[in-house]
DNA sequence: AATAGTAATGCAAATGTTTTCATTTTCTAG
DNA sequence: CTAGAAAATGAAAACATTTGCATTACTATT
């Protein structure tokens, strides 16, 4: 008996109305009478009919879908901020089409028009550096866009996040400042990665006004992962001498790095100070708890959710994104040289 | 002059071909001449159009979405299965819709409604536990359904995932042979969390057949966060006597009570032993490496991923499901009573 | 009781595709 | 060359909605 498709003309058989009726019910009630109303959300309800947002669509009204392309979910970085930025989106009344490019621009620019071919009604990147012919499409398609993450005010597309530079020379002024002088790195690639780029950047550039550099041998890069940090700074170990801070260009990295100071029995941070960044869940109850810049991730997420909206309902017209600050916080695994 | 629409008309009229040709060299290329196919791809190259998937949804064409409802994205045990689901099914050409409901099963009904309106070809839940509005609503509009992370055969619809039960049951076991009698639990809470709910039963179930009991002064309960369960430790050790072994619900859960033992001096698996449940990134890497049961996150999305193409694609008759098998893995924090 | 004004509804066109069927074009072979 | 087959294309209907406009049904006022 239902097992045939629940139309809007069934519907509106069934409630012995016009199709029109049944429409303005959902999408002007104040227009349609309480009586009739009700005989409409019984037969719906009778018929089990689901509203067809693809019809809908098809009229220039909005899909209600926002696209989220991320390098990857299974990094706690952007795991968080996807969770803030879809209780945000959802409580908006958008839902998100979600995909992971693997920090390859050429694969994100493909996952893009993917989402626009789904008419979706607004765009979220993670990052400012993408590929001049993602920008172009979007622009051309003029798609309400955001910049999750980091922070510049030279891209075409405004950005929500963090200034990760200035993350990173909060640590290398605290570290200069700490009166440390042979400090190493721990860096993730940074192809593809401009967060990282900055964050390193802005080490250095804080460092130097200490005088201070590091030195070549002493500059890791190491894939996002405990294991590799982990692995890496045991290297390091047996090279022999010990700098008196090691500068993560994350918190998952500062973790590895941890693991492997305490398997080999060097006290942090009483030999060697570690740092991180990002403020993951989990690095304060740490132990030792770990020095970090908090980047907040659902403040970001949000926040992004809501310009986006925005942009969204007042037809591209995005406001400015916002700038938010990175914040130093000291913990457990710093000391003075 | 492109900041008009672009149809597949104006394509048409562009390439001086009907909008039939157009529409047919993208579905059935090898049905239109390879001159006309050029002149097509010139003028959509030209125009910059892109196709409008909703108008083909409309057909009861493929909409190519597939929906993900997860408990929440910020759980390391989440992101690493929707990380590979996501490049899975995006591998076989589909794209993600992401909702998540905070372990609020009615609010899991809602959204499942909100991607059924917009057509998805299949959904994917996580859990064998849901209302039972839900279950009939998907059975209702035949949608290829899929049960994730939890596995069992008394569901309405096909499971990939593990065992659970036989995970508890696995580390109930290691610790009895070890001659632990003395043991602890930590556990989330269990209310609409069947994969919790199971492992406890698990552990429980096994000990038991050593005639161990895990007393109730010894039972805590706490949130997934490692602050949590360092906490929750903490006070534990607060209560005086030490048990000899502490089972953690999850690795996360462990983590939090490592860093409460170290922080408190006690030696790991010297001192007590400490088991969790789930392998996530990082737990082999940590300082002692931690014992625990291997559920393979990566495997179960890719699995579930392929089940449900398949689904699709034949129309509903969805294959078996999968049950993985969960794998003790004895690292660094056990030891023999 | 008639009229005006408003509230409620229906009709039909429009939205951007795909697909069936019919028609035209091209090719092959006799 | 031409018949016939095969290949390529086009016309029009269909898909599930929304909406502008026209119509009908009420209500209140005189």
């Amino acid at each position: 008996m239902n097992d045939k498709k629940a139309d809007i003309v069934a519907v509106a058989k069934a409630a012995r109305v016009s199709p029109s009726t049944v429409s303005r019910s959902f999408n002007h009630p104040e227009l349609v009478k309480a009586s009739t109303r009700k005989k409409i959300d019984n037969a719906v309800r009778r018929l089990g009919y689901i509203r067809n947002r693809a019809a809908q669509t098809i009229h220039g009204i909005r899909s209600g879908t926002v696209g989220l392309i991320v390098p990857t979910v299974d990094h706690t970085i952007f795991a968080e901020l996807i969770q803030s930025f879809s209780e945000s989106i959802e409580e908006l009344g958008f839902t998100i089409l979600l995909a992971s490019h693997a920090y390859d621009l050429q694969r994100e620019y493909v996952l893009v028009r993917k989402m626009l071919e789904h008419r979706v009604d607004g765009m979220a990147l993670i990052g400012t550096e993408h590929a001049a012919e993602t920008f172009g499409l979007l622009e051309s398609q003029n798609t309400p866009t955001i910049l999750l993450w980091n922070y510049s005010d030279k891209t075409p597309f405004p950005c929500v996040g963090s200034d990760n530079f200035k993350a990173g020379w909060l640590i290398g002024d605290h570290l200069g400042r700490l009166k440390h002088e042979q400090v190493a790195g721990l860096f993730p690639p940074t192809a593809g990665n401009d967060r990282a780029a900055e964050r390193l950047r802005g080490v250095e550039a804080a460092l130097s006004e200490f005088g201070v550099q590091i030195p070549a041998h002493w500059k890791f890069e190491t894939p996002y992962s405990v294991g590799a940090a982990k692995e890496a700074v045991s290297r390091l170990l047996k090279q022999g001498d010990l700098p008196t801070a090691l500068v993560c260009g994350n918190d998952v990295l500062a973790w590895g790095a941890l693991h492997a100071l305490s398997k080999a029995g060097i006290n942090v941070p009483g030999d060697i100070t570690v740092t991180g960044i990002g403020d993951f869940k989990g690095s304060k109850d740490f132990e030792p708890p770990l020095t970090t810049v908090r980047i907040p991730a659902r403040q970001i997420g949000a926040k992004a959710a809501q310009t986006i909206a925005d942009g969204i309902i007042s037809r591209g017209a995005i406001s400015n994104g916002e700038k938010v600050v990175p914040e130093l916080l000291i913990r457990g695994t710093c000391s003075a040289n």
